[in-house]
DNA sequence: AAGAAAAAGTGATACAAATCACAAAATGAT
DNA sequence: ATCATTTTGTGATTTGTATCACTTTTTCTT
């Protein structure tokens, strides 16, 4: 499964065109490895010391609750996994898992708290995605807690359609309980909601395939709850 | 309101004593503001050019969502305030408003950037703080989702007597409906089980003053729902 | 290709919390 | 001290969603 890689493209090509930080340094001192879709990438409770950099894929951000599973957010490639842990007590607080084929460069910490202490502009780059992600999750959570059913489900789907695939027909890699977890609902009800979205011609749903028949309606859901 | 202080006591001392940085560099290049209970530090959607530490008094951090006033959390000092939108796209992306008597550091950007860059342990402290606050939202957000109602306010009078107060008896500086906000729920649920609360014995209260009689009971209902 | 396992669909029922509607009490302003 | 305003307390009713129970379909395994 594991493949050392000394020219790999991942953060090293990134950061290259990004112009943040002298690719070299990485050198050798990263590993990419990949995950089938399915395969958990950390798990919630271990110690980890590296970064992660996701380069191919989609992932989901979850954490165990007091009674269910929750996924906090769905990241998609290219980005920094679970920065916010691994830079703090190293005890990851949440689980990430890969959604589709995964590729994850596995960079060593010391090698990245050297970057982050030579290099201003990258140390700068960090800094500004942490604060983003923060500033991100609130308003998540802030949506989620405030609209119903129906209106968070038509941000899922909006989401996927504008963020995560960029077209309104797309193959929807989560199971309806994971949406539930998504958006705080059970299995049945997000069955039922999805339903009643086909019934109204606002979508249209073949197996995992979905395809966004009027986006209109989905924001006017998404804005009166 | 505001006055210009060269010696104060704020982050100059508190660094002093962390170690964190060159107390001197802010020289008075801060400024403290007084803010009385109830006043708006700051506004969300305006333009911030201050980072703020919050020296005495407790804020909460709250958010206009799509239908409610929605409370974030609340802060004690000693704490920065809001680095994430400062540090990031400068746009306030919520509201502060002092529930007690406060007194907020105004320290100017530029020269929080420039002891950023200066200071390798103060960035990396920032930086930690940073991570720290994200995985304190992710934790909150899931359980106040997670849990219904009881729960949830056995939490915050915990959360209250544990960390913002450290006694059993406080005056409580929120209103019902601001306990709705804080919790995602209305003021007559809100008051409808603290009325519980009370005839099960479990708090007493006189007007704004709650004490807790039974921390044990509330930490049951605070874990099974 | 066949059988097992997981995911999806859907009705009936239960229930926590929202909403509406007032009255009582507390707090602030003049 | 008085009046106005904001908060609190509580009942009656509605409602969105959870829960339970079961069937059908899809996906995975060997």
């Amino acid at each position: 499964m594991k493949n050392e890689c000394i020219d790999c493209p991942c953060i090293v090509k990134y950061f290259r065109t990004l112009n943040k930080c002298q690719a070299e340094e990485l050198g050798n001192n990263h590993v990419v490895v990949r995950f089938k879709k399915g395969y958990p990438i950390i798990k919630q409770g271990t110690f980890s010391t590296n970064v992660l950099f996701l380069r191919k894929g989609l992932v989901k951000i979850h954490i165990t609750g007091p009674y269910r599973e929750q996924i906090v957010r769905l990241i998609k490639r290219p980005s920094y996994l679970g920065l916010p842990t691994t830079i703090g007590d190293k005890i990851n607080q949440y689980s990430i898992t890969a959604l589709l084929d995964c590729e994850v460069c596995f960079i060593d910490l010391n090698i990245f708290n050297r970057m982050l202490e030579q290099n201003k502009d990258f140390s700068n780059y960090i800094l500004l995605e942490l604060c983003r992600s923060e500033v991100e999750s609130f308003r998540h959570c802030a949506n989620r807690t405030q609209k119903q059913l129906r209106g968070n489900l038509a941000d899922v789907l909006i989401d996927f359609s504008e963020n995560i695939f960029e077209s309104n027909k797309f193959l929807l890699p989560l199971s309806q309980s994971e949406i539930g977890n998504l958006v705080d609902t059970t299995r049945e009800s997000v069955c039922r909601v999805l339903s009643e979205f086909m019934s109204d011609g606002i979508i249209r749903m073949e197996g995992k395939k979905i395809e966004i028949l009027n986006t209109r309606s989905l924001k006017m859901i998404s804005q009166n709850g």
